[in-house]
DNA sequence: CTGCCTGTAGAACAAAAGTTTTATGTCAAA
DNA sequence: TTTGACATAAAACTTTTGTTCTACAGGCAG
């Protein structure tokens, strides 16, 4: 069995910086941008780190070539400028959804993630996604096992496809928007299904949905 | 009006040069890298044709950074190294598919583009889109104005979502795809739809939907 | 012809960024 | 306790790479 040795804090911290200024740069950075950003001491520590990174298979360096980091995904492929989010639950009726800071996301492991398309965080800026449990939002176009991508958000206009907590069921759930007056229509995408009206105070927009992934 | 003079060869390939080292290496080329792949005798011409196509609104450059080019579109948005396919047309009963020839493909300029997530073509190689139109597809999650992705094949396997041409009836749609025996069924995603059947020599497949793309 | 704009050239310079060398601290195994 | 692998540090060094300066040729309007 291999049992593969957990990584230092610091190494684990450039990996995820490195993964970071690409995305938000479009080229790989320099050891000095290492250097400052995981408030390394010294440019030596970075190449050490890098190094062994290296070894382990995460990257691949050019010598001697300014930026020439270049990092893998875990099949020895290069990994593509695309951005990921993190999907950090999911959505279906009665589930609470996980708390949205994004200090806890960015620090932790332990989610998935999914690759998305440029434009989308070039657009939207931060995002994250769930994972939609259930048929119960195919009457609005959304069918098991799809991923929403969302962005986080307390307000809406009208019409937008938004995650809505509803306080007093406690129930997360995803429907179009449409504030009138003092209540809330959520409104299902298909006409054979019924709007759900609520009081606006009951009603508490988390984030407005960007995308819809699925899998084919 | 804006006449916009022609841009002189060199400066062209310069250009050219730039997308195909960006999508080739994940970073950008120095600019004696452009000055040997163009066959340029100075920098300091390289550096020119820079700063004219800076100015002409193609390209970013950050001052003193090495690799600091950064390729904009035509909105002046960064271009990333996402792959785009083509819309080559649209999809919705009664209208006839374009022919799929890639290296028509490949040579048009005249369709539109849709960025997509790099791992599609990773996983399924050369791909197109279609815009489908209207709402006859809403029974298979699929709503009008979405984006198709489509992987160019002649077969299916049974349960996949395929672009299915009846020859008869000159009609291209997007079907859930089953063999049984002698017959095809077109199966919509929703239950309350009904299977069209027909005879498996009326139906050529041209393609499996590989994703489908929303915007909101 | 003259002056000016555009594009090319060669060389040198300066900043950025990769690399190396030497030294130090920590911690677990021998 | 000693040893050695692992990780960190500080500083200097070298290469890469962006930038600048000066010169020149061709086309073109005045």
């Amino acid at each position: 069995m291999v049992t593969r040795k957990k990584m230092p804090e610091r190494r684990r911290r450039i990996l995820d910086f490195l993964q970071e200024f690409y995305f938000e740069n479009g080229r790989p950075p320099t050891v000095r941008d290492i250097q400052q950003a995981c408030s390394i001491s010294s440019t030596s520590v970075v190449d050490y780190n890098l190094k062994q990174l290296e070894e382990a298979g995460y990257l691949n360096r050019r010598k001697e070539v300014a930026r020439g980091i270049e990092l893998l995904d875990r099949d020895g492929e290069p990994v593509s400028s695309a951005p990921r989010v993190q999907i950090v639950g999911s959505i279906a009726a009665g589930q609470p959804l996980p708390v949205f800071s994004s200090e806890d996301a960015a620090a932790s492991e332990e989610f998935d993630t999914i690759e998305i398309s440029p434009d989308l965080p070039r657009r939207h800026g931060k995002l994250f996604a769930l994972t939609v449990r259930g048929t119960s939002m195919v009457d609005a176009l959304i069918d098991d096992g799809d991923v929403v991508v969302i962005k986080p958000s307390q307000e809406a206009t009208n019409g937008e496809m938004v995650v809505a907590w509803l306080k007093s069921e406690e129930e997360a759930t995803l429907k179009k928007f449409y504030r009138e007056g003092d209540r809330v229509r959520l409104q299902p995408a298909n006409s054979t299904m019924s709007p759900i009206y609520c009081p606006a105070e009951n009603v508490e927009v988390r984030g407005k949905v960007v995308t819809v992934l699925r899998k084919y």
